[in-house]
RNA sequence: AGGGGUAUAGCUCAGCUGGUAGAGCGACGGUCUCCAAAACCGUAGGUCGCGGGUUCGAACCCUGCUGCCCCUG
């Protein structure tokens, strides 16, 4: 099996000049992959996933473990404390000085929303004042969300889903803290900083079938490196506002600790939302990165393996 | 064994005085240019435990049976 992930790191990135993209959805093998990839062709293994950059819930968000991080450098895992605020702005920012550096980066990660900035740019948009957007949230949770539509300037509301919330509060508060339409802002979108003829990218294309059993197989692994551990190391002070507290199952995993749910129960409801998370992204991947390279991580890993 | 209760979607349950059924969760599909492991949109699925009866018409009323729960012995 390893002799498959080997041949299949040589085909997916054979130029150790260039940069590599994976992307793939939760428990698809994408690290071991970057592993293989960086020990054949050398590079900076690089974080794409938006949970995975914050501090806490190492173990939770499957980050590598320090072991991975001997065989390979790796950048953007853990380094944003779990109460700051991330985007994918802020992340794109960070990568600035890495694509500087000159080194290989093997991008690896399960955002779709991140490489989507990465190959096809994103619009540049002066940051929120912190008092804009709790004004939106607030008028949000005031269940103003229909007049905040309503002021939206005409480009705008034909291009966003007026029915969410989230897309409804940035709309808003970038017109409200610009004086000019999202859409605008929009149009006037940048040049990629990485056109994908560019680089090496590689999508995993994992069967669902393939993939559920490695998520409920992953989560017990998770209990059983210590994530209750990180979960009562985090127990103090939790709140579900935290940015980092969208790692799925920290929420579930503080629940149980607190003694409203089972174990059992912790973990059922922990791997269905990773289930769907899954599927999130492999509708993304699918309408939005049909044009990359295809890997079924089922070819190259033993069932077995996590 | 006797008494009482209950049986409706994969799960938990709604369904007023009879007009052939709904919700939440789950499942499935999709959207998404700065909270994206977020947020949002859509679709499917039920011989209403089984049989008989009353009625123009039964998830609902009557009756027999079966399963489960509680109480008493």
């Amino acid at each position: 099996m390893a002799h498959m992930l080997k041949r299949a790191a040589k085909e997916a990135a054979p130029d150790p000049s260039r940069h590599v993209l994976i992307a793939g959805p939760t428990a698809s093998g994408k690290s071991a992959l970057a592993l293989e990839i960086a020990a054949q062709g050398g590079g900076i293994v690089v974080n794409a996933d938006a949970i995975q950059v914050f501090a806490d819930w190492r173990i939770l968000t499957a980050r590598p473990d320090p072991q991975d991080e001997t065989r390979a450098p790796h950048a953007l895992y853990g380094h944003v404390p779990g109460d700051t605020p991330y985007s994918v702005g802020a992340w794109l920012r960070d990568l600035g000085p890495l694509l500087a550096g000159g080194e290989r980066l093997i991008i690896t990660g399960g955002t779709g929303l991140y490489f989507a900035a990465l190959t096809d740019g994103l619009a540049e948009i002066p940051a929120t004042p912190p008092q804009i957007r709790a004004e939106a949230m607030a008028r949000l949770a005031a269940g103003e969300q229909a007049a905040m539509v309503a002021e939206l300037d005409a480009p705008t509301r034909a291009r966003i889903d007026t029915a969410n919330p989230m897309r409804v509060q940035r709309a808003w508060e970038v017109l409200r803290a610009t004086g000019r339409g999202i859409a605008a802002w929009q149009d006037d979108t940048p040049p990629p900083i990485l056109p994908l003829d560019r680089v090496q990218p590689i999508v995993m294309d994992a069967p669902k079938d393939w993939l559920t059993p490695r998520i409920e197989r992953r989560f017990d692994a998770m209990l059983a490196a210590g994530a209750l551990d990180e979960a009562r190391a985090n127990l103090d002070g939790w709140s579900p506002d935290l940015p980092s507290s969208k790692a799925i199952g920290a929420a579930e995993l503080i629940a149980h600790l607190r003694g409203e749910l089972t174990l059992d129960e912790a973990r059922e409801r922990a791997t269905i939302l990773t289930r769907q998370f899954a599927k999130r992204q492999r509708s993304w991947f699918r309408a939005r990165m049909n044009d990359w390279p295809r890997l079924c991580p089922a070819d190259l890993a033993p069932a077995s393996a996590q």
